[in-house]
DNA sequence: TTATTATTGAATATGGTTATCATTATCATT
DNA sequence: AATGATAATGATAACCATATTCAATAATAA
């Protein structure tokens, strides 16, 4: 089976065992450029896991997030989208959200500059602060072509 | 009484009653510097005010946010926090949160390079995607000094 | 293979936000 | 200043995403 032990060593720095559930959210975050709530995840697996439970999707989401594999971040209408964090430049991007129908936009314009500015922040925060900064959420949002 | 008529004339651009609510949320709103919860506002102006129900202060924060009074962002803890949308560019300032205590602390580095950042970004993507750009989020998250 | 115990998942609870709807208050008109 | 149309309010209950509980299950070490 493709990705079955593709992540485990990894992953089992920050957990100690290595189950299905884990493998196949772990997978399919990795395979799709979707931007996917945890009900849509669950709804993903049921059919392939039919034994999955939600409870153990937002278990694994939260893991996932705090061992840094993966994004989450609020989309807007009350719930939150989980995305497999690259460390590939050419896939970094922010997102551009439109708040009546929910739309994510992907974009990729100016990324070295935010990168070289994301960067110089971080480190000026975290020695000013005394914080340890982990990650960042940069949106823009408002009204797609068809919700204006 | 101070700041009763001082929002009145913008604000009935936008809806066609001025009332006690409104005038009272945007007031302390107004004052306060705090990044505050629909739950603190309610209880803040409960003491002065005890007639005063939750949920008019979460439609007219809405109203506030729709009309450009106010930002909106979500706190990491599950709800929305509310701040006055200063035109002052000496106030301007994004969020460094602790996800664990949920401490927000303002920061003002790099404000020039940022809004110059932002500005450009905003154009492009209005133009690129036909887009209504209606504001940002821009967040820096980790651990606190405490939490960490 | 077995024992240990981390992990799961069903059920239930929690908590922020929203919808409903009868009552109340604002404001243009008189 | 009084009236009346209706916008706005607030109590209640619903809704929905996420968290907690706990008995059952399954992953690893021995």
């Amino acid at each position: 089976m493709p990705g079955q032990y593709k992540w485990r060593h990894r992953f089992q720095a920050y957990v100690s065992r290595w189950t299905v559930p884990r493998e196949v959210i772990l997978d399919l975050l990795s395979r799709t450029s979707k931007h996917m709530s945890a009900k849509e995840i669950y709804a993903s697996l049921y059919k392939m896991y039919p034994g999955i439970g939600l409870t153990t999707v937002y278990r694994t989401l939260d893991l996932l997030v705090r061992a840094g594999f993966i994004n989450r971040f609020p989309s807007g209408d009350g719930q939150n989208r989980y995305e497999f964090k690259s460390n590939k430049k050419k896939e970094q991007h922010h997102h551009l959200v439109c708040i009546k129908c929910g739309k994510i936009i992907d974009y990729r314009d100016f990324v070295d500059e935010e990168l070289e500015l994301v960067k110089k922040t971080e480190d000026t925060l975290a020695k000013k602060h005394s914080f340890n900064v982990l990650g960042h959420n940069i949106e823009f949002y408002g009204l797609c072509e068809k919700c204006k």
